[in-house]
DNA sequence: CACGATGTTGGTAT
DNA sequence: CATACCAACATCGT
């Protein structure tokens, strides 16, 4: 499930593995994987270089000059760097086959993930990133921003937290993770928050994702970077996947329940409804 | 064997 | 507009 950490993860691991690499056609295995016409979207890129990898949120943002892929990797996707030539695995769905004889290839076992070619500085209008609010940790996602952000919001937190619009690059894992650390319900509206809460939920925000950043991100199921390794942000989890344990701060057992169809766990003791 | 849970975004409905 | 709900999928566990 890569969230912003594993993701930005995904994106310094790729970057060395594509850039100045050209493109000498695109073969794809699994035409849902694109956004819009497949073979638009082959001769398109066909003699193009990637020149980049940028990020935005959970969205990777492949450089090709004019042209940019936008790219999310929703549940399992993945990249990897093999041959032309290589075996197509039962779950591998497309590659991009560059002139050296290298290929990149993108994994997916859920199907979920979505690859759009755009032209560059068109991609925050026309896809998912226009609705996206600042990016954790950067210096857009400033302590006021977000206060008045939680003010005009009267969704449950934690649904908050997930739909992007506020601040972009949670996702179910991390933000069960900051609601623990800064003991907040996940059920409170966003706008009842008090300002004492506001502000351990923005530390806690900012902080979770620079150290999960700076461990490779979190591998609970299967997240593997572009290199193949695992994060190391699973050894760091506190509430996620621990349910029925004791909570490491009051011992109380963690709970789970659903929060608008998601599965949020969460210690019943430190993390009581209202301040 | 059938069915529910998993998790992210986008489309649709209210 | 704001919020809620479901679909898109494959795999695993009960």
């Amino acid at each position: 499930m890569p969230e912003m950490p594993e993701v930005e993860t995904v994106r310094r691991t790729l970057r060395p593995l594509v850039v100045g690499k050209t493109i000498d056609h695109v073969d794809v295995w699994y035409d849902k994987v694109i956004a819009g016409d497949p073979e638009t979207f082959k001769q398109t890129l066909r003699g193009k270089t990637f020149t980049a990898v940028d990020r935005y949120g959970k969205f990777l943002l492949f450089r090709l000059g004019d042209l940019t892929l936008v790219s999310h990797l929703r549940m399992e996707g993945k990249y990897h760097l093999t041959t032309w030539e290589a075996p197509v695995g039962k779950h591998e769905h497309l590659q991009f086959a560059f002139t050296d004889g290298s290929a990149l290839r993108y994994q997916d076992v859920r199907k979920f993930g979505r690859l759009q070619l755009v032209e560059t500085g068109t991609e925050f209008q026309q896809t998912g990133l226009k609705r996206l609010g600042a990016e954790a940790g950067s210096p857009d996602f400033s302590l006021e921003y977000f206060e008045k952000g939680l003010k005009k919001k009267s969704k449950k937190i934690k649904n908050l937290l997930l739909d992007q619009t506020l601040v972009a690059g949670l996702g179910n894992i991390y933000a069960d993770e900051v609601l623990w650390q800064s003991k907040i319900n996940p059920l409170t509206p966003a706008d009842e928050l008090t300002p004492a809460q506001v502000k351990r939920l923005y530390e806690a925000i900012n902080k979770t994702v620079e150290e999960a950043t700076r461990l490779g991100g979190t591998t609970v199921h299967s997240f593997l970077n572009a290199a193949g390794e695992a994060g190391h942000y699973q050894e760091k989890l506190q509430v996620y996947g621990h349910a029925g344990q004791a909570c490491p701060r009051c011992g109380e057992k963690f709970v789970k329940i659903k929060v608008s169809g998601r599965g949020t766990t969460y210690c019943p003791f430190c993390q009581k409804e209202e301040k």
